[in-house]
DNA sequence: CTGTTAGCGCTTTCAC
DNA sequence: GTGAAAGCGCTAACAG
């Protein structure tokens, strides 16, 4: 840097004072000093020092976002991406920019954390994701430390900001979907069961299942890691069983997509022998074959809506906490078919 | 904020720039006072503040992060959460902290680096992507602002450090296994032709025919967009020749499983009608049907090394501009076979 | 409406 | 080895 706001004040024959003002817009200085000292910011390039006004300011106009950066492959999966994309747009739209918390572990992350909140470089934190008895939800909640996570805290759901799907309902929307075009045996096969978004969304499936009347069985429920090969065998087995299911409702997309490729290998073919639905309708869905019937959470809407949020609250301090439910919407494509088949055209 | 270092100076009796010292592990402090000062700290839960310590050392420990977040459904591809996998490694081990620089538009992009720049912001700028022309570049250069791209630079190339495959040969690698099994009619499909990554590609696809003494057909040459439905009727046209290619060359593993999803709807079979080999190995390439054949380009690699190189770049500026080329291996799996196919079994 | 005066919390000469 | 003092560049009362 090289130009500072008392250059620019001497250069207009004013106070820094007014400067900074000027800078900050105030209403109360006039239209002819602001002209003035513009006009000397313009010819004499000068730009705001962000560190100084921070510290003057006790602020730092930014947000940190963290990310699960940490487990395996998660990282690859498209929601990320997207809702980054919904944050980042809100962030510079509010002018707020945005740091990323990173560690390759959990205990690192939330040292992460810990150093952003207390060396004050951050003014709010995005949480991502929501994982039951989450360190980095309670030590936030503990500092009373502005932060909304996307998704529903396992814990304290009341005491903490999320703007999240209602993940059961939508669940049971589509696995009701299956059932209704006439599958009876419906498994469900799940990531990581630490993740709430994994438990609301099983939840949703039993419910519409003992909805419809019928019984959930405790074999037809798989959890395998995300794209994970360790996931190929447990489709495998349940794929073996004496009544294997008709029907899959699959947590995730792309998981989808490593299911499917499980069962061709396995001389399984979906929908014709296997009808699945999925979550999020991230762009690889339409793409994939057979294209996914996936429910559409809207994730983007997602990010904009936590960012919005969280920025509110970091600006007027003590809001009470809120939650924001985003509508979702099942998208109808070839992956599930009715069952019986129709007779052989 | 609450405790600073004049708290604790006070209440380990010592001046707080002893504290400082402390801080900054200066070596010339007796381990007496250290102890003791230390302890203080801990006591007290000092952390010291960022903004401060910035503002004071006229650093800011950050590293600014370009992504491509304006381009269509670029962010999607895995291609850039697993850069920034990489990234995020080396700045965490090195202290670093990582902030986005978020638009949506090109012109919005190239506003937010300059304010980075501007308003120092960030120590050294992490370009993702490098594209033809690219304001970015040119700017940061003009600047004098340390950067590093991820990719090659399209202009200046030897005044600016970048990391990259070297992706002319690794396309000629790749293309010339395409021949080697047999396949004399060889198409390309390539991204956004303002990318130089694409470029580079097709070169190397273009150098690996004419060294095989095959002539490049100017029809054979498509680019379509990432992912976009667009690209299809591309791919149509491109089957639909007098002589169609029977091997294919795409510039990406995503647009790779559009091209693929395209080609089954037509009835084309991968890789029994046709094969394809492309580039990056995501995990994706693993797990879609047929997994593919494709080059890995150590992508955390680019990562680890761009940050690494960025990092020592700040720290002692003035350094000559390096150029990293990180190596590629071919990973062969099951959407390339042998053509004329072997006889049937 | 504008200037004056203190800092924000830390680092960094320069003495001792 | 440690302390005193002077900022880093800006904001924020408080006057006027």
């Amino acid at each position: 840097m090289d130009v500072t706001i008392k250059d620019v004040a001497r250069a207009a024959g004013v106070a820094p004072s007014t400067v900074s003002r000027v800078i900050a817009d105030n209403p109360r200085i006039s239209p002819a000093t602001k002209r003035k000292v513009k006009q000397a910011m313009e010819e004499m390039g000068y730009h705001p020092n962000v560190t100084a006004r921070n510290l003057a300011s006790r602020t730092t106009k930014s947000l940190g976002v963290v990310l699960p950066f940490s487990a395996d492959k998660a990282l690859q999966n498209p929601f990320f991406p997207e809702v980054l994309r919904g944050i980042s747009s809100i962030a510079h739209e509010m002018d707020y920019s945005l740091v990323l918390c990173t560690g390759e572990t959990d205990e690192e992350m939330l040292e992460a954390v810990k150093r952003m909140v207390y060396s004050s470089q951050t003014d709010g934190i995005l949480l991502l994701y929501s994982q039951v008895r989450d360190p980095i939800q309670s030590f936030l909640l503990e500092q009373k430390f502005p932060f909304v996570v996307v998704g529903r805290p396992a814990e304290n759901g009341n005491q903490v900001t999320h703007v999240d799907n209602d993940n059961i309902q939508a669940s049971k929307d589509i696995t009701k979907h299956l059932i209704d075009i006439g599958h009876e045996r419906v498994a469900f096969i799940g990531g990581f069961p630490e993740l709430v978004v994994t438990l609301d969304r099983l939840q949703g499936y039993e419910e519409a299942l003992k909805e419809a009347g019928i019984s959930v069985e405790e074999n037809y429920k798989v959890h395998t890691e995300f794209l994970k090969s360790g996931g190929r065998s447990a489709v495998r087995a349940l794929m073996s069983l004496t009544h294997p299911p008709t029907g899959l409702v699959v947590a995730d997309d792309l998981m989808t997509i490593g299911v499917i490729s499980t069962l061709e290998e396995a001389g399984i073919h979906v929908p014709e022998d296997l009808s699945i639905v999925s979550f999020n309708n991230v762009y690889l869905a339409q793409v994939s074959r057979p294209a996914l019937t996936t429910v559409d959470v809207h994730i983007q809407a997602l990010g904009t809506e936590a960012a919005a949020c969280l920025i509110e609250n970091v600006q007027r301090r003590e809001q009470p906490p809120k939650r924001i439910i985003i509508p979702h919407k099942i998208e109808y494509r070839s992956s599930a078919i009715s069952r019986p088949a129709p007779s052989e055209v």
